[in-house]
DNA sequence: TTATCATATGATTAATCATTCATATGTAGG
DNA sequence: CCTACATATGAATGATTAATCATATGATAA
């Protein structure tokens, strides 16, 4: 351990810690990819309607604005990465989130939302 | 509501309500700007080591890899954005997690990963 | 007050990504 | 089958961003 600061023995301990609970550099990867997919203000925007139920393309691109396109290739990076999941109905498919990790994350985001203005 | 699909009452009530939840859009950019701050592999992995403990960004740089400055800005992006927050300590700058919510964040995540391979 | 150490910052460049447009796929009804 | 409808996809491009290099700041100690 570099003696960087004056409290390198604690620092030590930390490290010890973090590098035997940090993830594959895989594992990082896909959780990184997630909140990527998430960190867009038009898909997190589309994730907030799904968080409220399921809903078909044209209403979701109803309720967050935008064209079909556009709303499409946000869903599946979306799906590509297991925010959300689909179905089809007859000629519809319908979206919804994916589990609820993903709506422990959405709540924890918006808790920690209030204390900005 | 258009007729988009089979079952346009269900999702009226399911837009009604996700459009009176939804934030406000510079609330959703907020949020947005959040996760986009984790979600570079370096970041998250500096997240994921300062949630073992706090840490000076020599030990950070020795934690993670890569050289003083990439870290000294994914330092001041993860803290522009109230992912951490730092405090002086002599010649040092200490980092830590800003706070539990982002602590929770990353336990959900790493949950959600199992699951995958 | 000068030298050194720890960290931060600005500018540049290369890579990544979102959006758009045009078109393709798949489903249902006639 | 043929048409219309709902959704998906590919290619192109303009915008965003991460990494690097060089330099600046701020603190300590001699």
């Amino acid at each position: 351990m570099k003696n960087a600061c004056e409290t390198p023995e604690e620092h030590e301990g930390v490290i010890k810690t973090a590098l035997a609970d940090m993830p594959s550099d895989g594992a990082i990867a896909t959780m990184a990819a997630r909140f990527k997919a998430i960190s867009e203000p038009s898909r997190l925007k589309i994730l907030l309607a799904l968080s409220a139920g399921e809903l078909c393309v044209e209403h979701i691109t109803a309720a967050v604005g935008g064209n079909q396109s556009a709303v499409s290739h946000q869903l599946k990076t979306l799906k590509d990465n297991r925010i959300i999941k689909s179905r089809r109905a007859g000629k519809n498919i319908l979206y919804s989130v994916d589990d609820d990790h993903i709506m422990t994350m959405i709540k924890v985001a918006k808790e920690h939302l209030h204390g900005d203005e």
